[in-house]
DNA sequence: ATTGTATGCCGTAAAAATACGACATTGGTT
DNA sequence: AACCAATGTCGTATTTTTACGGCATACAAT
């Protein structure tokens, strides 16, 4: 399988930050870390219904992006966003979406397959 | 499992949509159908490095989630963007990373775990 | 009426994602 | 030195995704 390579890097790229995000937890951790500026694996795991070593593997899809760093800080791990990696896929993906909705396609609506 | 369930609807809805673009083949068809405006579902396959059936599936989650429409003609199925759908999507996306991005760390870029 | 074509659906197989407990590691604390 | 605490990793089980071939259906054409 894995056709996934039959496709241009561009798509692909935008293909993997789109399913960083497309799990609730990542997103709720994400957002959780922009309420909180910057916050250990542990207090995620307490907020979050999840056990803590499925948020360490949550944290790990984020990080392997770049989407999120963490810092060691003795025992403990600060966990940051890194807003310049966000900013670099939202980019992408906004010039992606625009060149979709530029073509103004009028949308047959009566007859749904 | 499906630990989803525990996640707030706006998280749930916004994981959903990312989880639908998350494949280069799904934003391949995006990007295939605003260029053509319209097409069937076999022009799509013989576009595309992946079978009938396959492309057939990819259509159907693109289709649930109602970012395109198929209207039926006859024979073929003329498939095409569905650009409120898409709009009401991007702008949830949009308000979500306008908050997570209003945030302004400073992101300690020095270690990485 | 028979044939051909376009599509969707079913079953299935392989791969990836999700979730957890148990263990190991590392750095503080007493 | 012995112990506690925070984290990450490993192995594993379950579920979901991905991908395909084959079949059935529906419409058009001969």
């Amino acid at each position: 399988m894995i056709k996934t390579d039959a496709f241009s890097t561009e798509l692909q790229e935008l293909a993997r930050f789109a399913k960083a995000i497309s799990h609730p937890a990542r997103l709720a951790i994400l957002k959780y870390l922009a309420e909180t500026k910057t916050c250990i694996s542990g207090d995620i795991s307490d907020y979050l219904p999840l056990s803590r070593s499925t948020v360490s593997q949550h944290l790990n899809d984020l990080k392997e992006l770049g989407l999120i760093h963490g810092e060691i800080d003795g025992l403990k791990v600060n966990y940051c966003l890194c807003c310049s990696s966000i900013d670099d896929y939202l980019k992408m993906f906004e010039t992606f979406f625009e060149s979709i909705r530029s073509v103004n396609v009028q949308c047959v609506t009566k007859t749904k397959t």
